[in-house]
DNA sequence: TGAGATATGTCTCAAAAAAGACATATTGTA
DNA sequence: TACAATATGTCTTTTTTGAGACATATCTCA
């Protein structure tokens, strides 16, 4: 059995607006990278490497889409983000897009 | 003054979707390669180049998600593209998976 | 104490995608 | 008659993306 059209919708999604989903998580609740991985991986049958998610993290802080600080939680040191106005600003542009999108389908 | 997110978003799904766009005209009214580019251009602020679409419309068909004929207008032949049920399957995922991500947003 | 899990980061090479050229033919119009 | 528009296709080169390795450190539990 091949995967489902829906599945693979899904993946490509993750793909392209990894950024976007890992806003939207944030956004939700503040987290840590190896979080999200776990969140995105337990959540959704999509494989989320780690070499792709730290790149990513760091560059939407660069630019102002999260801000993060680090907190030491058993001795282990994590880097939590929060999501800024401006990652918000995007995250409702996607919402937008997603409410044109379907009322235009019909 | 610098695109806005929103445009980015839209412009990010026609590189990524470009299939499921294509489908979506298609499935509103019966088009040919030449129209589509037209169409999308017109309509959004997109460039899309027919290096990038004839390919594809021949894997779309090939892939049995659309059907084409060849039609004559005027001495110009024009290959027409119709929607298969298996191509409004796929629509359908996409619109299933937006519906899904509007409801989870808030 | 050794293995697995937690935690973050970079780097290289291969694969996929995009840009743009190459190629051809007809029609309409200035 | 020459140029712009209509119409469809391929091919090569460049750019981008992704997979997987390289690298390190702590904690937990058997």
């Amino acid at each position: 059995m091949s995967k489902s059209f829906k599945t693979r919708i899904v993946q490509r999604i993750y793909r392209t607006f990894l950024d976007v989903m890992v806003l939207k998580l944030v956004q939700n609740e503040p987290m840590w990278g190896y979080k999200i991985i776990k969140c995105v991986e337990e959540q959704r049958e999509i494989r989320l490497r780690h070499s792709a998610l730290y790149p990513l993290l760091g560059k939407l802080e660069k630019d102002g889409f999260l801000r993060s600080s680090r907190k030491a939680k058993n001795g282990r040191v994590r880097k939590i983000y929060n999501i800024t106005s401006k990652g918000i600003q995007l995250v409702n542009a996607y919402n937008e897009f997603l409410t044109e999108e379907l009322k235009s389908a019909h």
